[in-house]
DNA sequence: GAGCACTGC
């Protein structure tokens, strides 16, 4: 595992994120990791040519030169460690495709990957990062408009690309990477190259996956009409990986209870196997606390002459420094164990895994149209994730991963998992595809299209906002501002419409904070400290106002201190991250020229901005403490962690709802119910 | 009355 080095990669202003900021995946990172083991060992060490000779991909370049050259859409299938994302673009450049101030690009569903594989080519170039290979992330621009040739870059980015150039007039050949995870804009990538490619028939689009829906791909790019499949303008091919052997073993029988047997099977590795670590997948946050609890108590029961054992907790809403913690030698004679939510099967890789344990479950967000309300849900995993868990015990030798369920359950898994765009709020995709001039979105060329119940819930709530007209077109100029925002629209509306209420500066710093998750730090083992602390930011006009309160805080008293942060149960990578939030949607308002005013203290005036965004989500409270939705009646209740869980508020107004355990609303703020008839007449109509 | 998978602009 390596992180990164200020000074030497040290993209954009803050260095200081970038430096905790721990370094991912895949095989980029696999490779980054080699080098830096070679360079240390210099008698062994292979040329940089050497070693991008020996890679699998290699024996492939010219077959890859040819079908790119040959037929407009390319679909590459391979696994982990087959260099793909390194060498192709590299091998396009070396070709001629970057000739003519012509841009490759290849674009991450992830930030890092983009960050490290961008520096690994530029070392295997041997030219400067920034120079001819870029990267393009948000906050972070490290290219050069005139000289990169190689360009990485979210795939948030190249949309983002597509609102200011919607041909994307620079590019040659477009790389979509780990096509697989079908993130949301790669997803609606597929559609815009789709039809960029008939304007623009020079163009070509490779797209890299690492399972099996490449036969989906294909059909989607396959514009051949005719049985003459030698007329086809999409090539397939296979590039072999370079992962070690995992054996996989299944329960005989299935379990009632996977914590219980997840731990056991910790300790009958421990005790029985080899040496190793060993990374546990399980969905959430509450049974990692709870089974790092239990194997910590079972290892102090352990022989004398058994190796020690360490477990160790991993999840996104853990402050930095503890989940640095997992990347840490365990000491003489232990044993490692991680337990981690899925954050573990992509976003972080971990050296030194030699046995997987997979629950065989996954948290994942589902969104229902009918009400609106996102849910949190534990569903079964897919065949592809759990070939992916397995695959992190095989990266620098054979491991083992046992799944916790049966062979005949493994199965009757779905084959790969419900993509990001049917089970999220399109509210603003729909909004972003009207300003790149697709008018009937409902006919959009999707991959696989979302239920159109849920685009016609996104339709109804950019008509009441008033970014959408009567006939479905953006509106002049909100909802063409509102497009171009990089956040979700009702709290786009909120900043365009602060103005109104002379309060921008307050709702700009609301809007980053409702941005970022995990403000508040909560510690299993210090909750009532943690609770106290918060309460010292908490103000009885609801969640926003607090969250104000610690941003101001933060960047006033605590000075944008780590330390301070820390003092005070706050998660310093979050409110740094609000704070680069609020500089870029404060360039977006300063080009928008809305003026920058300050309400100073009252109150009043930012409730009445943020219901002026919100109206849709007001909630009356029932004298049994739960509430009920003012527009369809609907039940919920106040998130625990909201500052208004212990407090009495007639009427709020919510950010969003998650259901869990319950229909939760989560950051609330205390509202005067006239507000709604006043600023949302359109949307509520009042019997007295 | 009691709880927050993971990304991304």
């Amino acid at each position: 595992m390596t992180f990164w080095k200020p000074g030497t990669i040290a993209p954009g202003k803050y260095t200081c994120i970038s430096a905790i900021r721990i370094n991912v995946d895949r095989e980029a990172e696999r490779e980054s990791n080699e080098t830096i083991v070679t360079f240390a060992d210099r008698q062994s060490t292979l040329s940089i040519q050497q070693q991008r000779q020996i890679l699998p991909i290699y024996k492939s370049r010219n077959q890859l030169l040819y079908l790119v050259e040959k037929y407009q859409v390319t679909i590459v299938v391979g696994q982990t460690g087959s260099g793909k994302t390194t060498q192709l673009p590299q091998y396009l450049h070396e070709a001629g495709w970057t000739a003519g101030q012509r841009v490759v690009a290849c674009t991450q569903p992830r930030r890092v990957a983009a960050t490290t594989v961008a520096q690994r080519v530029a070392i295997e170039m041997n030219v400067q990062l920034g120079q001819e290979v870029g990267y393009s992330i948000r906050f972070e621009e490290c290219y050069d408009v005139k000289k990169t040739r190689i360009k990485y870059m979210t795939d948030g980015m190249l949309f983002r690309e597509t609102l200011i150039d919607p041909l994307l007039s620079q590019y040659s050949v477009i790389m979509i990477d780990e096509a697989h995870e079908r993130s949301l804009h790669t997803d609606i990538l597929f559609g815009l190259l789709k039809k960029i490619m008939k304007k623009r028939p020079e163009l070509r689009v490779i797209i890299s996956s690492a399972t099996l829906d490449a036969e989906a791909f294909y059909d989607f790019f396959n514009i051949n009409t005719t049985d003459d499949t030698s007329k086809d303008n999409v090539s397939i091919i296979s590039i072999e990986g370079r992962m070690f052997p995992v054996d996989i073993h299944y329960l005989e029988e299935p379990c009632s209870d996977y914590i219980e047997k997840a731990i056991e099977t910790v300790m009958d590795i421990h005790l029985k196997e080899g040496t190793g670590d060993i990374l546990v997948f399980l969905t959430g946050r509450e049974q990692i606390d709870s089974a790092v609890e239990e194997i910590a108590n079972r290892a102090m029961n352990l022989p004398r002459s058994a190796m020690k054992l360490d477990a160790l907790p991993i999840y996104a809403g853990l402050p930095a420094e503890q989940q640095l913690l997992i990347f840490e030698s365990p000491g003489y004679n232990t044993r490692k164990v991680i337990v981690a939510t899925n954050i573990a099967e992509a976003s972080i890789t971990i050296e030194g895994i030699s046995y997987v344990i997979d629950c065989g479950f996954v948290k994942l967000r589902a969104y229902n149209p009918k009400t609106g309300m996102e849910s949190l849900v534990v569903v079964p995993v897919s065949k592809s994730s759990a070939q992916q868990r397995a695959g992190r015990a095989g990266r620098l030798k054979p491991g083992k991963a046992y799944r916790l369920y049966t062979e005949d359950l493994f199965r009757q898994l779905p084959d790969a998992s419900i993509p990001e765009m049917q089970r999220t709020n399109l509210a603003q995709v729909v909004l972003q595809l009207k300003a790149l001039g697709v008018d009937n979105i409902l006919r959009f060329d999707f991959l696989t299209a979302p239920p159109a119940q849920m685009m016609i819930r996104a339709l109804e709530l950019l008509y009441s906002l008033k970014a959408l007209d009567d006939n479905g077109k953006l509106t002049v100029p909100l909802g063409v501002q509102l497009a171009e925002f990089p956040v979700d629209p009702m709290l786009g509306k909120i900043l365009l419409d602060s103005p109104r209420f002379g309060c921008c500066t307050e709702i700009l710093i609301i809007a980053a904070m409702i941005s970022v998750q995990n403000v508040f730090i909560m510690p299993s083992n210090a909750t009532a400290k943690a609770e106290s602390e918060r309460r010292n930011f908490a103000v009885e006009e609801g969640d926003h106002l607090t969250l104000l309160n610690v941003y101001t805080a933060f960047t006033t008293r605590g000075q944008k201190s780590a330390r301070w942060c820390h003092d005070h149960f706050l998660n310093f990578r979050a409110l740094s991250r609000a704070f680069s939030i609020r500089s870029q949607l404060l360039k977006f308002l300063k080009r928008f020229n809305i003026p920058l005013e300050s309400c100073g203290n009252d109150t009043v005036k930012i409730r009445k901005c943020l219901v002026s965004g919100y109206f849709a989500n007001a909630a009356k409270m029932m004298p049994d403490g739960s509430f009920r939705t003012i527009r369809d009646n609907a039940t919920l209740h106040i998130h625990p962690s909201s500052v208004l869980f212990t407090r009495n508020a007639p009427y709020v107004i919510f950010h969003e709802v998650v259901e869990t355990t319950k229909a939760f609303m989560r950051d609330l703020t205390v509202i005067d119910p006239a507000w709604l008839s006043e600023l949302a007449p359109h949307f509520y109509e009042f019997k007295k």
